[in-house]
DNA sequence: TTCAAAGTGGTATTAAAGTACCGAAATATT
DNA sequence: AATATTTCGGTACTTTAATACCACTTTGAA
């Protein structure tokens, strides 16, 4: 499960702003309290405002925030919007004639790719969140 | 579950070698039937080479032919010759301050991993080719 | 009017994967 | 012994995708 970096930066963003939907953060506030590009979020952000996640507020006091439904919009809505999770062993000129060995390593690989959205589609933001504000206590107790 | 040719190919020719022990094939050979580079397979003949699945004969006359088990040997342990199917969410420099957004899809993510895993392991080479061969029938029965 | 933010489009940089090539060693056939 | 075939090891080139960056525009609040 290797995630591009796309993917991964719109889960964070996503996941940071649904954890407070009346919040309201600007792409460089979202990149430094997680230490990512914000040049290259600032693209995504863009794609996840034309998917009806994010709604952006333009303007001096700007920003972003949530505008989904927490509890239905899953990863795999977020990261479908950003890479294929399809398999494509692309071997160029077949799957013309169909060798045996090529359409079974095609079968299974699809097999994976469905078990993978299947696990992806079940957690859903809140599902998520609730994990990371575990996580969160877990580190001030011991702390 | 986007493989890359390296492991592409070398369940390819694992399979073809495999579906016959007594059959001792050259790099091109197998390349030429299953058109794909015969420079590119040379390579991978030589890591499956050293790591045991096959045995290599050179001189004239000469090929490969496998030499592993048939019902023993998984997909997985072709597979992880050559990529790692490991997460690696590498956000850089962290880590470190222990984000629970990324702890979260770490997490998650290693899931998956563990399952795919889970799955390439269970099927043998033996499994695949059995498969393989249903198809083949099918094919010429329809023919 | 000024300023801060998103929006847009384009370019550059980097990393990885794939491909091609070469010389050398081994060995079977003639 | 000579020759042809094939693996072996290494290296260099090409291609592609991902990532990062930059300049400019639009919007809205103070």
């Amino acid at each position: 499960m290797k995630l591009n970096k796309a993917s991964l930066f719109a889960l964070i963003a996503v996941l940071e702003l649904a954890g407070d939907t009346a919040k309201q953060l600007s792409t460089t506030d979202i990149a430094q309290k997680h230490g990512i590009s914000a040049h290259h979020l600032a693209k995504i952000m863009r794609n996840l405002t034309h998917a009806g996640l994010v709604q952006a507020v333009r303007g001096a006091g700007g920003g972003y925030r949530f505008s989904g439904n927490v509890r239905r919009t899953t990863l795999l809505d977020v990261i479908q919007l950003f890479e294929t999770l399809e398999s494509e062993l692309d071997i160029p000129h077949w799957g013309s004639d169909g060798d045996p060995i090529i359409v079974e390593l095609q079968s299974i690989t699809s097999e994976i790719d469905n078990l993978t959205k299947a696990v992806l589609d079940t957690i859903t933001l809140a599902t998520a969140l609730k994990n990371t504000r575990i996580r969160a206590e877990l580190m001030t107790n011991s702390a």
